[in-house]
DNA sequence: CGTCAAGTTGCAGCATGTGCAACGACCATT
DNA sequence: AATGGTCGTTGCACATGCTGCAACTTGACG
């Protein structure tokens, strides 16, 4: 809506991918270097955007310190993360929580416990989820009302992971429709041959679904059929989870 | 330089600090209803601003997506990991890396390897350092030009957080002459009473300080005398990491 | 049913962002 | 050492697109 600010703020995804210097932004940006160069500094002045000593420029720390601050907001993460802790004791396996934000065709993993190296946990938090084909991508969007689903399934590619991978619109459609039916979802194999997925629904007061978790395991650990019988467990889990949520339904400054 | 943008821009971090509606942006930017509601839609469509349903706008989850991908083009941190994982396995004692950024008056920890309880090792990650105190930022600080040190010395507050807390720019100066010299620093209580810090500086392959690393333990695990014993294997460690980020000087495209 | 508060829209005016062209710094090449 | 080329930076005239106003819509409350 706000050419200018529109512009800047396209600047951040494409630094994103590595450092950039003034040519490449404006010519990406489709603009003349020296609105660039006004862009970028203005960026740079908040500390969005960094300059490296080759002048290029790259992402800045500011954006750090709000991400981190932006994740302190999420409350349902707060919640659930003792949750997904005691999930991941009992099973071992790697457990996830995802979410799905309105306008964007992405869903995020904003929270993951791994069993073997604990240290690299964070590495993947933020990333996008394979969006066809992730057990918990299929809760986040099932869910929505039918008219948005299928808009949304008629954008998606539908990339080949695996053999197993959801080839396109009617079938993920399809799948969603079971999704939401069961209340629950799997992956299996779908992203990668030799790994599978069960994934449950955390619900809002509304009943509306908020987040999603999932338990994932390779197949040289435990098979598919072994994995579901984790189905009762994950559930139990992300029930415990919707519980606690709604309950506080205030989640703000609710001192009793 | 440019107000638009930069309008925009000031709302991150005023969301940083928790919801608001629609009118308090518009207050607090000093601008009108429809200017705040033109901006915020962008920066919604952007997905860093998240509208809640009680139509309230918070940070949005693509600051993570950001921010994820602007750390792993983090190559210093991606560099020291093992090391401070290795220092970490050897000492037990938890250890951080931090950076500090040109025209930010903030010193941020970009890595952490924790004892005890791995699973919340990122929970501070992003966070702002006491800069007064750290060991890791003086080791930062005390390496830039004399005129720069003393600018922002005086431009910092100086907390008490303990009887042994830096009390002045006088006396941070002061210090980062000393920490200069002998290359290495401590933090012997100044931020909590009962935490000591020995740091040491990494370099890049100019000589200039890219980013500081930390060793620190309480006063009931080991006293400060026996925790500055670790001080050799604390620069070791460092120049390690400063040979290998200097050595692979063109950390990009580099294949031999 | 009426009042009030908060969000939204269309519009006229002009502040502000835009692209151009010229300058300066730096590097590589001869 | 001189020259040509690339890249970042600056000042400026123009008109784009941003701004604030005022009127409209929506929803909550009594």
């Amino acid at each position: 809506m706000s050419q200018t600010v529109d512009r800047a703020l396209s600047i951040l995804p494409l630094l994103a991918q590595g450092p950039a210097d003034l040519g490449q932004v404006a010519d990406r940006l489709g603009v003349h270097k020296s609105t660039a160069l006004r862009l970028l500094r203005t960026l740079h002045e908040h500390g969005l955007v960094y300059r490296q000593q080759d002048q290029r420029y790259r992402l800045g720390a500011r954006l750090f310190a709000l991400a981190q601050e932006a994740v302190e907001n999420l409350d349902v993460r707060e919640i659930a993360h003792p949750h997904l802790a005691a999930l991941n004791n009992e099973c071992g396996h790697t457990v996830h929580l995802a979410v799905y934000e309105e306008n964007e065709v992405e869903v995020l993993y904003i929270d993951k416990v791994e069993s073997r190296y604990p240290v690299r946990m964070y590495s993947r938090i933020g990333k996008p989820v394979a969006i066809t084909v992730a057990a918990v991508a299929k809760l986040l969007l099932a869910d929505l009302p039918e008219a948005e689903r299928r808009t949304i399934a008629e954008k998606l590619d539908y990339p080949t992971y695996t053999s197993r991978s959801t080839p396109n619109a009617a079938a993920f459609l399809k799948e969603l429709a079971l999704v939401r039916e069961q209340g629950w979802a799997t992956d299996l194999g779908g992203h990668e041959e030799s790994i599978n997925c069960v994934a449950a629904p955390v619900r809002g007061a509304d009943g509306r679904v908020v987040a999603a978790m999932s338990v994932s395991a390779p197949n040289v650990v435990v098979t598919a059929e072994e994995l579901l019988t984790l189905l009762p467990l994950v559930r139990r889990t992300a029930d415990a989870i919707s519980r606690e949520y709604s309950g506080n339904t205030p989640p703000k400054e609710a001192r009793a």
